[in-house]
DNA sequence: AAGACGATCCTG
DNA sequence: AGGATCGTCTTT
């Protein structure tokens, strides 16, 4: 019953991209709701979007305002509308400057981008949210999951070879 | 100013 | 297979 909780600092994030997706994997990600109410999840699936030159990660397309934030240092979110009506959540990666992130596409329960945004009430207000200090969202270290795979990533045929086929999505087994 | 479209999900 | 639904980016 420490007081101080394992909570999962910036450091962490700003390992390179694919790494991180993978160890996100079995993590806890914990949501304080408005009412107060305190919510942990596992994370059970996430994505690696790798930068510049990938053409799936939204920082190919330049630096923008819906990007920017992914040009900062790991540890803050990176979350926007898709469809008109999902949220999709993502983790900034890496150094300042790579313009790389990791979707969250499953947590244990809810599998599927737009429906973890949904479970965890996400808006526009949690663009740039600091992992480390925000007091409605965070990490906390789980336990390790015994077995992943890695597969190619999904909705983004656009994108072509070679990127099409980076095995970057990362699910618990 | 207008048009195109997307890292999705649900219904039929 | 197709519709919902809108912010962002591109084109005019």
């Amino acid at each position: 019953m420490s007081a101080s909780v394992n909570r999962i600092k910036s450091d962490f994030f700003q390992q390179d991209t694919v790494l991180v997706a993978q160890k996100l994997l079995g993590q806890y990600l914990v949501r304080q709701f408005p009412d107060g109410r305190i919510q942990r999840y596992r994370i059970t699936e996430t994505e690696a979007y790798c930068g510049i030159e990938d053409k799936a990660c939204h920082t190919n397309k330049g630096r923008t305002a819906r990007t920017e934030v992914m040009f900062q240092a790991g540890g803050k979110v990176y979350i926007y509308l898709i469809y008109g009506m999902y949220w999709m959540l993502n983790f900034v990666s890496g150094k300042a400057d790579e313009g790389t992130a990791v979707l969250i596409r499953g947590i244990e329960g809810f599998n599927g981008p737009g429906k973890v945004g949904r479970e965890l009430q996400l808006d526009k207000s949690f663009y740039g949210e600091d992992l480390e200090t925000s007091t409605r969202l965070w990490l906390e270290e789980g336990p390790v999951p015994t077995q992943m795979e890695a597969t190619p990533r999904i909705g983004i045929a656009y994108a072509g070879e070679p990127w099409i086929s980076k095995p970057w999505r990362f699910c618990c087994i």
